[in-house]
DNA sequence: TTTTCCTATGAAACCGCTTTCACTACTCTA
DNA sequence: TAGAGTAGTGAAAGCGGTTTCATAGGAAAA
């Protein structure tokens, strides 16, 4: 059997009578070529089927047009939080419609920050975008070579190196708190996310500034401390009930810890929202479609994986990017009535 | 700021004090080096923290070491069907284990069979596991180059040049009809998959030769299409119900028609499994934790991700690889009862 | 002591592309 | 009409590795 045809730019710079550095420049359009040569490429680029080889392009400091999505979440939480499916459909369908082909870069959790950073550099992408990122920051401006773009989903910030794609968490977990005084609640548990994550933190600080907005004392007991995860809510909120101290309203960081909460609730007898209302974060189809549904505040989860995608194609193209944050959205639902 | 520290194989060939032909035996271990000379060069990789350039690597014909999984699959179908989560951990856990980071392969399935492929060369994979194809496999025996090595998960067999690791559809097919023929169904209800693809059109002939078996006549008035998914069982087995056919058992082609044709019946007030009795297909959480749990075949999902990783592993180690067969195992559950 | 055969090594070619550089052939200014 | 640009092009120099090839130096065989 034959090898496959796969043609080098020497021969489609011999099948069309000109060098190979006038095809590079026809391919890239980086210089002007006469129309008439142009033709003769684009024909012989055409008919032999020519794809040229990413490794000599990149080597040769070519961009290969290869983007990377960096989820640091568990597949557990990958797979079960439909916000993830959300961001990357987003994702991808930026990426395609600029015909690139995004690719999932997979680690597992517990992999030092080194070698996870080595392992990126390694990949040799062009653009990689980073969710979830509560490492370090510093190692990725020590080992990511300059002409690789990052661009952070979620506000990382803290780097004049990398840009984000974020929402405004603090402004989101004020908004959330409100919803519930303003529904007359006093008594706020908030469960919170991961803290050693920003988000986390920021929809923290949210809590307590709506509370101060609303003349309410913060009390260090109606905080636990929560990791996003379906268990760890489970786990913390029936310690919380063990305590019997009063409450009369939630606030989770997140849907997935919302939806188990009411669970935990129904589980115990308290009902939603007569005795007790609920908001969750995330806006996704699992606050939506429990019962009752959850109000949770939205996030653009479609539009971030969207927008993240579109800068690192943008930056790609050499053009510059700079930080966004998105809006957030109060979805109000049956456990806030 | 100073450029990351990338260093070449000459900055380490220098530090150590030979020649990059050495380092790079060294790095491959390809030819024999003298203790002395190798641990100098160790020991420049080390201090310098020397990561090779995977470009220039694989451009002199070397191998990277990249792996990626190709999942024909919609988003929707990939994050909601547990099958496919615990085929990826499979695979991740073995791969990382060979400290490969492996990378998972976004395209839009209304992409051309000749666009996928030509994408999937240019990635310029060494290894690439595909999961669910069920295009032409010609397009693959052309264009993709002799050492780029594909292992099909799923029995698409066909071609002598690609491995697959597979079930035994048909066999699975007959232990699930045979199933509800011991429990004493005889007028079984097929909900198919989605007939273009292979694994599908073999539980189907697995469920014809248990009826066969068993001494029970086909009918082609039990058979409906569905595509795998919610939608389309859900839609299907509604238009069946209104024909008012009489029937005492479904086999569904997987977890996922199963859980819809139990909500479904549920909601018809049809009960299983006193009045219908129900077996999917895939053995997945969606099965165990329904209620009442549904039987199913158990399809060996995390050893089909990490077989399918191991054997990636071993062709690019030069190694011999073959097509295997995995176990199926019948689950049983309440709703075969 | 020669001759022969290995073993360990570096020099150099090569992988397929991009980009710099030098040069030709024109088209403009003055 | 001479001098100065400018557009279009190919040759050649990398990019950072792997691999072939030739060779020096020792050990084994004669």
């Amino acid at each position: 059997m034959n090898l496959p045809s796969r043609h080098t730019i020497n021969e489609i710079a011999a099948a069309a009578g000109v060098s190979k550095a006038t095809v590079s420049r026809v391919m890239n359009g980086t210089a002007i070529v006469s129309e008439e040569r142009r033709k003769k490429v684009e024909a012989a680029i055409k008919k032999m089927n020519y794809q040229p080889n990413l490794n000599a392009r990149k080597l040769a400091g070519g961009s290969g047009g290869s983007i990377a999505l960096v989820l640091e979440e568990s597949t557990e939480e990958f797979f079960m939080n439909p916000f993830w499916k959300s961001v990357v459909e987003g994702f991808i369908d930026k990426a395609s419609s600029s015909s690139l082909h995004p690719v999932l870069f997979f680690h597992s959790k517990n992999e030092s920050d080194e070698n996870l950073v080595q392992a990126l550099v390694r990949g040799n992408f062009d653009g990689v975008a980073i969710f979830g990122w509560h490492r370090d920051i510093k190692i990725l401006e020590k080992y990511v070579p300059q002409n690789m773009v990052i661009v952070f989903g979620g506000n990382q910030g803290a780097s004049k190196r990398f840009t984000y794609v974020g929402v405004d968490n603090e402004e989101g977990g004020r908004l959330a708190t409100q919803a519930l005084t303003a529904k007359g609640c006093t008594r706020i548990l908030k469960i919170t996310g991961d803290l050693t994550v920003q988000s986390a933190r920021e929809r923290l600080a949210g809590y307590k500034k709506a509370l101060a907005e609303a003349g309410l004392p913060f009390r260090e007991n109606l905080v636990i401390k929560g990791f996003f995860t379906n268990e760890s809510a489970e786990v913390e909120l029936n310690k919380f009930l063990a305590k019997k101290v009063t409450f009369d309203g939630i606030f989770a960081a997140n849907d997935v810890m919302a939806a188990t909460a009411l669970r935990v609730l129904t589980n115990h007898k308290i009902r939603v929202p007569q005795q007790v209302k609920l908001i969750g974060f995330d806006g996704s189809a699992l606050a939506t479609t429990s019962n009752p549904s959850i109000g949770s505040i939205a996030q653009p989860s479609y539009e971030l994986g969207s927008v993240v995608a579109g800068n690192l194609v943008k930056a790609l193209s050499r053009q510059e990017i700079s930080s966004v944050k998105l809006e957030l959205k109060l979805v109000s639902g049956d456990s806030l009535r």
